[in-house]
DNA sequence: GTGAAAGCGCTAACAC
DNA sequence: GTGTTAGCGCTTTCAC
């Protein structure tokens, strides 16, 4: 067992190590039958090249880092959410051959700055995937702008020149949303805002408002309560709507964690869904498909752009030459039970 | 933004690169004003020692790698359990400065220990933390063996001489929370199983018929219903229980997701629990406070268990004198609104 | 096409 | 206490 380096493989093929390294990096200008023998050495030998001695060469690593809000920081249990964009960077990674270092931090610590470029410069990742929101605050993204280390931002609610990014289309699915509640004869929808340092989430409200006025509905801020993407809040914020003197509806929650609370606040109170109330989300994630009634919600296809972003960041893609870069991965809205016609 | 090396350090600091190295790892034997000199040029430059040369030059990484199985290759939604783990493992990263790598595979793939040893001999992970159904297989394990990284068995089932590991006491707690429901009365108590390839889950069995037989209770395979740990096989299971001539009065699943499928299950049914049926579940996912009633279960230790096993696998922990050791973290009934008095 | 030599930035072993 | 020297296992540069 004892490590097998590129110094053996070359020994066992009768080549030097430079032309090892160059059939293991897949470069060009090595002939066929010298490429075979390699192979064969290096399937005998069973060797794989070492990471750190490869980083450490060549200045870069072969490490992917996703970098999100820390949940557990503020016991906001969006697992869901967590859990998806970690399964596309895997994909990603698992496509390319890079591994995953995950690192959520919390960004209301004076140092996150400092403990991101820490991250960076020890682990050297090839680049950083960022989600949101961190990934719209100017402080966290500066800080790793700094390092020079590439990075795609998620979701970053505006989009800026020099940094890459993915991101939904958040506005125009949410006044999609809207205009489906409508159509089933609902005139009185509510809505229940996200996290406002969520600028992606902000824009779900703006998508909200387009919405209504595409169909003809006049906004109210009677019909608006504010919560913060806990299930927590979506509860009460629910209460909070249905006890006005002119109740919703339906209600359209910025996030699915507060669309389940929403569903359990009315559950409580015994209101029947959708009979008597239509609750609609924004995520799908799995929980959505596991309440009772199942939620209707709107595909993010988190999963999607996490791969997407990851894959950006990883060697087969120019990094120069995808400066600038922002793709939109479209979402879609998921019809289940917990929306059906308006009553009476 | 050039990347500042020991070297600078020491130039700056007017000292060797050496003695920068020491008061980098702590270690004795610098002089307390040398150290603040050197301190204090670390901190005006910025300096970050570079990880990729420091595992290059000894041999050991500062990166812990969290295997697990893959839900995305079977669509078990058991994502509250893997985030407990890696905000376990996160806990104990931080705490000595390593960094996380996560690594979900698929056990069924033929090739799962070659893909194992590819991650460990390139990524030089200085330990795994192997979570369970994976931290049973014998193949899986072995695969883990040859490569010589410590390894830290999470859950194993059963304990082996010369590997680490952490467990719960599955077996006794589980027959508690069965002596608790007898007594409440309840004489048909019905057990769903979990997957088979998990042995502490197999454990809870054992537990459950320790507690009926405590509780003089005569065991019955009547009230016994094979799950696989999935949402989806607890609502089945708990179809096919109450349609038995002699329904149970409480369900007890070995884990929460199947816990929760019993709940939706028992809605649908038109079931009021716990009036007419009591549920409890095991683990203690976010998922069990945010059901509807909310899951009596045990809550299993699985964040402090993911730290303890990290954190035996960081640089503190001398690796020989522990080997061989067995940590037991002890689980405790959580007692919520799906259990209360047996019907009559 | 292929190889020799010189590092990458750090730690280990030993000298002083 | 502190410094010197020699690598760790690769990639890079440039020669052939």
């Amino acid at each position: 067992m004892a490590k097998v380096t590129i110094n053996n493989v070359a020994d066992l093929a009768g080549v030097s190590i430079k032309t090892v390294s160059r059939v293991v990096n897949r470069e060009p200008n090595v002939r066929e039958s010298t490429r075979e023998k390699v192979d064969k050495a290096i399937a005998k030998l069973n060797y794989r090249p070492n990471l750190s001695a490869r980083n450490l060469a060549s200045r870069r690593s072969h490490l992917i880092g996703l970098v999100y809000d820390d949940p557990a920081a503020y016991e906001l249990p969006s697992s869901g959410y967590i859990i998806k964009m970690q399964q596309g960077a895997l994909a990603a990674c698992r496509s390319v051959n890079y591994e995953l270092l995950i690192h959520p931090c919390d960004y209301r610590k004076k140092d996150v700055g400092a403990e991101l470029r820490s991250l960076i410069e020890e682990a050297r990742p090839a680049g950083i995937v960022l989600a949101a929101p961190l990934s719209n605050m100017p402080k966290i993204v500066r800080a790793i702008e700094t390092t020079g280390t590439p990075c795609v931002r998620l979701s970053p609610g505006k989009t800026s020149a020099k940094i890459l990014s993915v991101a939904t289309n958040d506005r125009e699915v949410s006044a999609e949303m809207t205009r489906y509640l409508a159509g089933l004869g609902h005139a009185r929808i509510a809505f229940i805002t996200g996290d406002p340092e969520h600028k992606a989430v902000a824009n779900r409200f703006l998508g909200y408002q387009d919405g209504l006025s595409e169909s003809g509905i006049e906004f109210s801020t009677q019909l608006v309560a504010a919560g913060n993407n806990s299930f927590g809040s979506g509860e009460a914020c629910t209460e909070k709507l249905l006890e006005r003197k002119n109740p919703p509806t339906a209600i359209f929650a910025a996030n699915d964690d507060m669309a389940a609370g929403v569903i359990r606040a009315a559950h409580r109170m015994g209101i029947d869904m959708p009979g008597q109330l239509s609750v609609a989300g924004f995520d799908d994630i799995v929980l959505s498909s596991q309440l009772d009634p199942t939620l209707t919600t709107i595909r993010q296809p988190l999963v999607r752009m996490t791969e997407r972003g990851a894959l950006m960041l990883s060697k087969g893609n120019d990094q120069d030459k995808d400066a600038g870069h922002h793709e939109i991965v479209p979402a879609e809205i998921q019809i289940r039970e917990s929306t059906g016609p308006a009553p009476g």
